[in-house]
DNA sequence: GTTGACGTCTTACC
DNA sequence: ACGGGTAAGACGTCAAC
């Protein structure tokens, strides 16, 4: 029969010794199908450079006599090939050898440890990965398939049977064809009366989908809403649950950092109740992969986990200080979750409807993110062409080695192995090399200023140069490419790269196109999507320097990685020396980015300097104009002399505010400095002097010192980043975490610690003996804050102006002392 | 007891 | 273990005075 398919969810399985791939999808009238399929599983072994056709001929026989008698399963190798091939850029003679089953690739690989054969590749990728690459079945791709009907067939051991799916296929052949999609989504959220997975009990759980709204719990309100469904207990609750998921019969379970707490807390309680959690369409419990972060994974319906695709393609550019769903879904959506404060549950009283209301409005909330994100998710899965519950999962080194594995046949390409654990270790301990220049800032307030940035500096850097592990050479060439002097290993040296184009550069091209692609698109359509997706690329993109020079990267190339950011530092140096020479101060530069004194000259003018510039730069090296500004603002670092890097404020012509590296952008200061310290920043550049700004300043230290500051703007927030018992330092926040722990608050790895600085009897010096947590009674310490937050945050900018801004405070403290301390 | 050098830790920039 | 290096700056620790 012929239908038309779309693969969403890939698995596998054996069957009678043999691999099968199961592909679940939709037909194009929305039926839930079921593919099975197979492919030849291989493993190519590189020959040593000049074997003759008689050693070649015997080393073959031998391989094909290969037999394996492994784990119960007796296997061998089914047939070898010789073949052309390309490894690393070089031609190779290599050797395909067929396996029965994609587990034995590894043993038959250490069987071929012989002297004939240099080296063996293509036994690590993974069966799903591999299959894919062999049939060109992509994800998320619409394919007219045509197969066998299996109905209540015996094949496969009645795999048909098994599964709850309206038609299950063979495969015989497949057509990529155009089509549309549009996910059938379920998200769901639980609420329970302890945040420890196991501990507490599920209080609710909601459903959110496509005219689908739900409530199941057994904490029962006097009044029933009408999305509300009541069950008996807890264990009837999961059973529900399931009952209600399977009638829907999503594509996608969403949840938010539902791999890390819902599905293990769902998980969890059913254990505990003896419920069986069968979700899977085979009836099968969630599994969760072990490692640092758990994954839950159910059969035939993909579960997504939304806080892990927004952490990796969007949080470095996301203005929310956590990746709460309120704060995420704040600036996604402009919505918050409902104004509802978690108690306990027995504090809840007869307030249940409002707790149901809030435990539902969350699930809407993760329908929207995903909806936003959805063509993201699904350019994404595209682009890396694996499947969508691992590219919503992978983090960026993945992605890029995604694209790369599944591109090289086009490229008559051996995959590079993954790196041994010794590797790894070698790799890690071999030092690091030296990064990119930033130019020391002279302190001051300036006016009319240019920004020039290199596009994609280290992307077009790689491509101009065709820089990677494969087209590196061994010696100086003449037609190569030369690397500026790197100092490597305590050993200075150049390196020289072939000018013949190699396929990581080639395929890098492919990325960068698409990033500017989707610039484009938010450019002319700017809103907070076309943004985001221009800026996945851009990470993407920018991603291909960082996994060239990550550790446990297949196409890891020390060299590659020092030389990139030799030409990084040498093309910014050079540029602002020709910047300088055009008769322009410069006045700052980090990386990638020049901004100097426009002094005088028109913006047209400053235009031609750039079109000049741009006439000398190699390859597809582009500068292009960040932007005019009115003013700009640069202050010492805090020990006073020298210009601190990192951290400026530009206004430019319509008054937007672009500040960088300053206090009011960190989010381990309090409130109160960072708004002071944005509205005096503000207020300099809109005047071009302090005088406003110094009057602010001493109004908040008046009210400060009247007590009179809100506690809310005084809490401190720091991440901790270790499990508390590995801190050798026992700093501020560790205290406060600590303290959370003495009183049974919930505190994670990864989570914000929030405290303020009290004041305390006694001699305490130190700041960690004065921490309190902000429901705890206290006064705030003014002493700490004048001098710990609120003067470091302002003092360097009125420096700028020749103002000791703790001379002008503490005149005032005299004059005023009696006022103020009674 | 104070001081300063240094290490630890977190966060931001690109 | 799951992109990279550069840099600021707070706080703790410890030795020297």
């Amino acid at each position: 029969m012929k239908l038309k398919f779309i693969p969403i969810d890939y698995d596998y399985f054996d069957f009678q010794g043999r691999n099968y791939a199961k592909l679940v999808g939709r037909d194009d009238k929305g039926k839930r199908v079921c593919v099975i399929d197979s492919c030849d599983v291989y493993l190519w072994a590189i020959l040593k450079k000049g074997l003759n056709q008689k050693v070649v001929d015997k080393l073959i026989s031998k391989i094909q006599k290969i037999k394996l008698n492994l784990k119960g399963r007796k296997t061998k190798v089914e047939k070898v090939e010789l073949h052309d091939k390309n490894f690393l850029g070089k031609k190779v003679k290599a050797l395909k050898v067929f396996a029965t089953n994609y587990k034995d690739l590894h043993d038959i690989a250490s069987k071929l440890d012989l002297k004939e054969i240099e080296k063996r590749r293509g036994y690590d990728l993974g069966y799903t990965t591999h299959y894919i690459i062999e049939k060109k079945i992509n994800p998320l791709q619409w394919y007219e398939i045509e197969g066998d009907m299996l109905n209540n067939s015996q094949e496969f051991g009645g795999i048909d049977m098994a599964l709850d799916v309206d038609l299950c296929i063979k495969l015989k052949s497949s057509k990529k064809v155009e089509g549309n999609f549009k996910p059938k989504i379920l998200a769901y959220d639980i609420e329970t009366d302890s945040l420890k997975i196991g501990e507490g009990e599920i209080l609710m759980v909601s459903l959110v989908g496509e005219n689908f709204k739900k409530v199941i719990t057994w904490k029962k309100s006097k009044n029933k809403p009408q999305y509300t469904e009541f069950v008996e207990d807890e264990a009837e609750l999961l059973k529900k649950f399931c009952e209600q998921v399977k009638k829907f019969s999503p594509d996608f379970l969403v949840g938010y950092f539902s791999d890390g707490f819902d599905l293990p807390y769902l998980k969890a309680r059913a254990e505990k109740l003896k419920v069986k959690l069968e979700l899977g369409i085979d009836g099968s419990q969630p599994k969760f992969s072990r490692g640092t972060l758990l994954t839950g994974k159910i059969n035939g319906i993909v579960h997504i986990d939304i806080l892990r695709f927004i952490r990796t393609a969007y949080a470095q550019y996301m203005k929310s200080e956590t990746l709460s769903l309120n704060e995420v879904a704040k600036e996604f959506l402009g919505d918050t979750k409902k104004d509802f404060k978690i108690e306990h549950s027995s504090d809840i009283g007869e307030n249940w409807e409002d707790y149901y209301k809030y435990n539902l409005h969350d699930s809407v909330l993760v329908v929207k993110l995903f909806e936003k994100f959805w063509p993201d998710l699904l350019e994404f899965t595209k682009v890396v062409q694996e499947p969508i519950f691992d590219v919503s999962r992978y983090g960026l080194s993945k992605q890029v080695e995604s694209y790369i594995i599944h591109n090289l046949k086009r490229f008559n390409e051996i995959p590079e192995k993954r790196p041994t654990y010794d590797e790894i270790s070698e790799r890690r301990h071999s030092g690091g090399v030296e990064g990119a220049f930033v130019f020391e800032p002279k302190p001051g307030l300036y006016e009319k200023i240019a920004m020039f940035d290199f596009t994609s500096m280290h992307t077009s850097i790689i491509i101009t140069h065709n820089i990677s592990k494969g087209t590196l050479l061994e010696k100086k060439s003449k037609n190569s490419f030369a690397s500026p002097e790197v100092e490597l290993k305590g050993k200075k040296q150049k390196f020289y790269f072939s000018k013949e184009k190699g396929f990581f550069p080639e395929l890098l091209n492919e990325i960068f196109e698409m990033r500017k692609k989707f610039k484009a698109e938010f450019k002319k359509n700017p809103n907070p999507i076309t943004k985001a997706r221009s800026n996945a690329f851009k990470v993407l993109s920018a991603s291909v320097h960082g996994y060239i020079g990550f550790f446990g990267a297949r196409y890891y190339s020390i060299e590659s990685s020092a030389s990139i950011l030799a030409f990084v530092r040498k093309f910014n140096i050079e540029t602002i020396e020709k910047i300088k020479k055009a008769g322009y101060e410069v006045i700052y530069g980090d990386t990638d980015s020049i901004a100097f004194l426009m002094n005088g000259k028109s913006e047209k003018e400053i235009k031609e300097l750039l079109d000049k510039l741009n006439s000398e730069l190699p390859g597809i090296m582009h500068l292009e104009l960040e932007d005019f500004f009115k003013r700009g603002l640069w202050v010492t670092t805090r020990a006073g002399i020298t210009g601190a890097k990192k951290k400026y404020a530009l206004l430019d012509k319509e008054n937007n505010l672009k500040i960088r590296g300053f206090e009011t952008v960190r989010r381990d200061w309090c409130k109160l400095s960072r708004k002071l310290q944005n509205k005096i920043i503000k207020q300099i550049l809109e005047d071009g002097n302090e005088k406003k700004a110094l009057e602010d300043v001493k109004k908040i230290i008046k009210k400060l010192k009247e007590r009179k500051i809100e506690k809310e703007d005084l809490i401190i927030k720091t991440q901790l980043k270790k499990p508390i018992s590995e801190y050798i330092a026992q700093g501020p926040h560790v205290i406060a975490a600590k303290k959370m722990q003495e009183q049974e608050i919930p505190v994670s790895q990864g989570g914000l610690i929030e405290y303020y600085i009290a004041e305390t009897s006694g001699k305490k010096k130190l700041v960690r003996e004065k921490v309190k947590l902000p429901h705890e009674k206290g006064e705030y310490n003014i002493e700490y804050y004048l001098e710990h937050q609120i003067l470091p945050a302002v003092e360097n900018i009125f420096q700028v102006f020749g103002i000791n801004i703790k001379e002008v405070i503490d005149g005032k403290k005299q004059e005023n002392l009696g006022k103020w301390f009674k």
